[in-house]
DNA sequence: TATGAATGAGTATTCATTCAT
DNA sequence: GATGAATGAATACTCATTCAT
């Protein structure tokens, strides 16, 4: 709704990506935003709701990414145009994949807001939606779909710390390739 | 030696363990620990270096865990140790998990340490040996050892994090359940 | 305009005065100002700021002595009038005459800021042009007369130096008339 | 006496000279001494002493630099030395001409110590020693020694006020000269 | 809607100094 | 003579937040 509203959370976003947590304070981001400081208030109230909101809007951004995969035809094909989405989410917004799926500041700081573990659900659920489609059609073979999504989220999840830790290659090109390469090994266990 | 240092030390890691990185204060260290806030300097030059300290101990502590599991006779059975008494530290020490392997404050913190990288690589490294060793005994079928070791980690280090996010279920029992289970998935695409 | 903003700049005139360069802190201003040590940041950036426009306001004062000797008729008159304006500066605003003339410590500290040094050269320069004046004017003999000014601004200011020193009468009396016989004796060399 | 008070004070003065006055603290005086900061105090009682005592060798060493004046064989010659030597001291030991002469930390710090009042009314009385004997000898004319001696020392002190506020030319060769130009011009009014 | 002024609590760090050994 | 450990007070500065306008 408010203009400045979304000014104020694209700022903190971008003060969040480029100085991470401790870069996220109420004056910086109104510096950023051109306002004053206290301008802020009249749009959240505090800054634990400006940060919440904030990371709504990435579990949005993390969907908003993941969802054209429901266009394709076929079950297998939405599998995997969801893990590559998936891929591509962390490549290009590797922040606000810290923010939803790693950071325990983001726990700790809103333990409170329950609609977040409902963000976070709702992204899991996707992919057992998607399993549980794969094991019907017959792509995937029948085994728990629920668990099999912690295997892949997990495996996805870490890759990307072992990433960010330096530990794998930085270039694209070769991260997509040596992604690619682990997905299939983790499918061998689950296709059918 | 100095008995101080150890306190310090391990108070600055019950703080970060109560309250994240923004516990980690040297005041509140230090009235945790007992002493004025000055007296930390009298063992640490700075808060960077006690932080580097405090990493460089967990990565000892992971190693703590990891090494009794050389102690087995077959590669087979040092591996499945390793996966073993990996679960146990993530399950005994989640801030210590979190600190060397996900934080990435610890990261941009700590970028000068060189030596800290050096430890990331050895507790890979631990990883690709065990799968090496399995290779040539037989266990694991011949694959790119070093590749078999990021799905591994990968799916350990995101086990964890959906396992703090909330997602994965709470009480150990079911955890180590699981935690198998999602091993056993990954484990029939790479063995022999 | 700012009400504050010159109540917090006389405050750190007064405590320099008092306490000299180490007087001169955020905490010890603020608390004169009666306001928060917080509250100058609102006022000045920081420290160098505050004391870079403590200097220019010392600057700014000296100037306003010297010049309504421009005011006089004759270039003798205005040359003899600044002489006895600088001395009246001297007298009566010591801190500040030190602030600009003599403490290295504005100079290590305000190293940065270049329009002090533009500062320094025009308080020198309006001794440079009074003198220039009267060797047009026939008063005092042709001579190089950037020369004759720091002949005569090295007195002055070295006069102060012992005056502060404690090697020269403390009455005021006594010291303008001993001001007055040094710079006859200067002005020996100097007259036509 | 004590092989280590020398070394402190030496380095103490080392300190003052490359870092100010705000770098004489006691642990980076120790720290370039290589002994502990408690050391200190085996040897001074405190660091008002230590300044103190540091001061009484700046005196010292200008003495030190004055003294060989005497050996000339006239009035005149011992006067023209002292100008030199003077100013050799200027160039030389800048820092500890500054702290003997300029500084009002120095004063305020000191207050207290009478001695070095009385030091510093024999550096004083040096030259009103020598203008009287040039007075006796008839190279300078029937003039108030005293008083003769303000201007010179007064001259001497502001000159080098200009030339570390840098108004002055900062190569060695340019600054001798034009030294000897303005003591020329004074004299002018003291000479016979 | 927005601002400027202000605040109190908190940050890391430095200081001179003391004390027990 | 010297040290290591510790301290309390001080340093500049940042923070989220409030209030009056």
């Amino acid at each position: 709704m408010s203009d400045t509203k979304d000014t104020i959370l694209a700022c903190a976003r971008d003060q969040y990506l480029s100085d991470g947590y401790k870069g996220l304070s109420m004056r910086k981001i109104a510096d950023k935003a051109g306002i004053s400081a206290t301008a802020i208030y009249r749009h959240f109230s505090n800054k634990e709701e400006l940060f919440h909101r904030l990371v709504k809007k990435g579990f949005g951004t993390y969907t908003y990414y993941l969802t054209p995969a429901l266009e394709e035809e076929t079950a297998e094909l939405r599998f995997k145009k969801t893990m590559e989405y998936a891929l591509d989410f962390i490549l290009e917004q590797p922040k606000y994949f810290e923010l939803i799926f790693v950071k325990s500041e983001t726990k700790d700081e809103l333990a409170n807001f329950d609609d977040l573990r409902v963000d976070s659900k709702i992204s899991f659920d996707f992919y057992t939606d998607r399993i549980n489609e794969c094991i019907a059609e017959g792509y995937l073979k029948d085994d728990n779909a629920s668990e099999v999504s912690v295997l892949l989220l997990a495996s996805y999840t870490g890759f990307f710390a072992l990433y960010t830790a330096g530990l794998l290659p930085r270039s694209k090109k070769e991260i997509r390739a040596l992604y690619w390469r682990t997905v299939e090994r983790i499918m061998v266990g689950v296709i059918a």
